[in-house]
DNA sequence: GCTATACTGAACCACATGGTACAGTTTTGT
DNA sequence: ACAAAACTGTACCATGTGGTTCAGTATAGC
């Protein structure tokens, strides 16, 4: 069960950060797809679509094979599982961080209180 | 309750593209830090620490605050809610389209198995 | 065998990125 | 008043990005 996937954390978001190819993934997820399939998708030329498709390649989120001349374009093995892990893990940093600031905004109402004249 | 964050993947993703800025924010949840700290850690000039900093402003995953001659940087208000959102929805594709690959490596196997010889 | 289809590769373009240096400006501390 | 600290802005550089065109190559269908 131990998949063999590095994270490239640079490739992956940097793949993400692009609309096209979130669409792209998107469509992937629904069907399959070939190079010019999602080029007239995406109005776009076959080398333009090529190099997204490298792109998400490259970082592991689709996969390609070509058969006869077509290419075939699905999504990756083990798609966003260590980037979501990312993310969740700086959520929880993210809400420790306002804990503490609450307790700060607290403290600052009690001593408010404190000060009001009777 | 109701938070504004446009949340703009481009920006964030892009965002999280860099290690040195996977490194600010990982920093920055454990503590508020200037952009002189910030520079010094990351062993970089000023002027290049203020532009990963104005990323991570514009992406809304980092807010910061002039006091006096310093600027103090700390993490954003609405961090990464709407980002881990859109992976999990992805996830959850990428999850159907293998239950749905799965359902074809069976389909295949019965047929092999009916076109056996006894 | 010929033609259309589907991709591939190279070259180019405008612009963004990640970094630098250097010359300000505003505050702080003495 | 002056110097040092902490930023800010501009300019520069090499490289990468998102797209294009154009000229191939390989395969499919007649």
């Amino acid at each position: 069960m131990v998949q063999f996937c590095p994270a490239d954390f640079d490739a992956s978001f940097g793949a993400l950060s692009d609309a096209t190819r979130r669409g792209i993934l998107e469509q992937l997820g629904r069907a399959d797809a070939s190079i010019s399939v999602l080029a007239e998708t995406f109005r776009m030329t076959l080398t333009g679509m090529k190099k997204h498709i490298g792109v998400l390649e490259r970082a592991g989120l689709v996969r390609t094979e070509k058969v006869g001349r077509v290419r075939t374009c699905k999504l990756g093995r083990c798609g966003l599982e260590q980037e979501a892990a990312w993310i969740e893990r700086h959520r929880q940093l993210w809400a420790a961080r306002f804990d503490q600031l609450e307790i700060v905004v607290e403290e600052m109402k009690r001593k408010e209180k404190a000060d009001e004249p009777k």
